[in-house]
DNA sequence: GCAATAATTTAACCAGGGTTAAATTATTGA
DNA sequence: TCAATAATTTAACCCTGGTTAAATTATTGC
């Protein structure tokens, strides 16, 4: 097929951008074959287009260590998952999508959008802050905010949390959240942390909940500031 | 890059298909050339495709004469029409685009939507049987209405005329259009045709305008039923 | 310190969808 | 009818983004 005309990279390169961006944001520097993983292709392809992303100075590569992005990099990662976040966030709002439902959707989508469309549901949206996993959406200009909260497995009991953002990767982990009432906002208490990476037990308004470490670690929270009376 | 897994056949395959389909439509057959120059590619591009879309079995093709869409290739023409045709629309009532903007944004997207999206935005569009330029939206099966209207410069003096349906390939002359307060379900009166192709004068409301024939030839009518009173 | 193992890179290849130039077939007008 | 022209097809090529297999480099355990 051919290119847009207004388009600079190709899906796949603004893919393979996006992809460095999230993984970079976590562990400093990516690894070819993390970067393999996560585009599910072969290592020696993710070598091909780290090559590739290099020359064109997308990106910095050293040998048998990591890649990172450059800063030309960065601004298209950012371009592309505030393309991203924007539209789950609309489809949620404007067309009634769950939270688990969005991402597919919107990871094709992203890339086919004009900046019309995007200033247009941004508008429509009232120029929002957070997608629907409460990850930060960046501006236009190209910043983004920090990503906000903790992981709820580093909490302990006594602690009482509001739920911030959750990892927007596994459709079923968040379909399973939205069953036990686990949503953004939800304000609960820490009552038990089993030992040996055991369950953690919650309680959510008068309901108790039991969640295993793993699940847990995808949950970020903060400190909930109980409200005083005047 | 990778193709999607729930699609059968490329984007670009998509595309001549349903080329094919907007072409035969007023033909009845399409030249090599013909769909080169739709597609924006060179002929020996078109004669390639169209043999590979022969080995697919989407299409008929006798050499040196033309091409036609198999049932099959209708069938994948007529999804992705009826994703443009939604889409188009969806823009307008949902995003106030005009009619003249949601060709090119829906032309991006038509590949890329679910089928969820596609019910979803059916849904909350009604239903509806036609684009912003007055084109039937092919059902989920698969049927078409029928294309409304005949061309307004076939039209004579004196006659009254509703407007059903615009070519929607020039952005420019729908604007034009549209500043003439020339749209769907306008009424007009044609008062002179001038010979040697010239232009139509049309009475809108209390205004007369004058237009070419060649825009004429874009705007396709039906005779108004004058209302009567009771 | 070095052999075994794991990760990375290189090499050789493939398919899709483009290009231009050359060859072929149809069509048309004298 | 037949030469000139126009359309179509074929051939040879390119680029992107994949693959697998082989070669190279790092890392780790003894």
């Amino acid at each position: 097929m051919q290119e847009s005309s207004e388009r600079l990279f190709s899906q796949t390169v603004e893919d393979y951008v996006k992809s460095i961006y999230l993984l970079q944001q976590d562990f400093g520097s990516v690894s070819t074959s993390e970067l393999a993983k996560k585009m599910k292709t072969s290592p020696a392809a993710s070598t091909k287009m780290i090559k590739h992303l290099t020359e064109n100075r997308l990106a910095v590569h050293t040998r048998y260590y990591g890649v990172r992005l450059s800063p030309a990099g960065e601004k298209i990662a950012l371009e592309i998952i505030r393309h991203h976040r924007l539209i789950e966030l609309y489809l949620h709002q404007a067309l009634g999508y769950e939270w688990d439902e969005v991402d597919a959707e919107a990871e094709k989508l992203e890339h086919h959008i004009s900046e019309e469309f995007e200033a247009r549901i941004d508008k429509m949206l009232d120029y929002p802050l957070t997608d629907p996993h409460g990850d930060p959406i960046p501006t236009r200009d190209g910043n983004i905010a920090p990503r906000r909260g903790d992981p709820l497995d580093k909490s302990e009991p006594g602690d009482t949390l509001i739920i911030l953002r959750v990892r927007d990767s596994n459709p079923e982990a968040l379909r399973y959240l939205s069953h036990l009432e686990m949503k953004l906002g939800t304000v609960m208490e820490v009552m038990e942390k089993q030992p040996f990476n055991g369950p953690m037990t919650l309680k959510i308004g008068e309901k108790i909940h039991s969640i295993g470490r793993e699940l847990a670690g995808h949950i970020f929270v903060e400190r909930h500031q109980v409200e005083t009376a005047v």
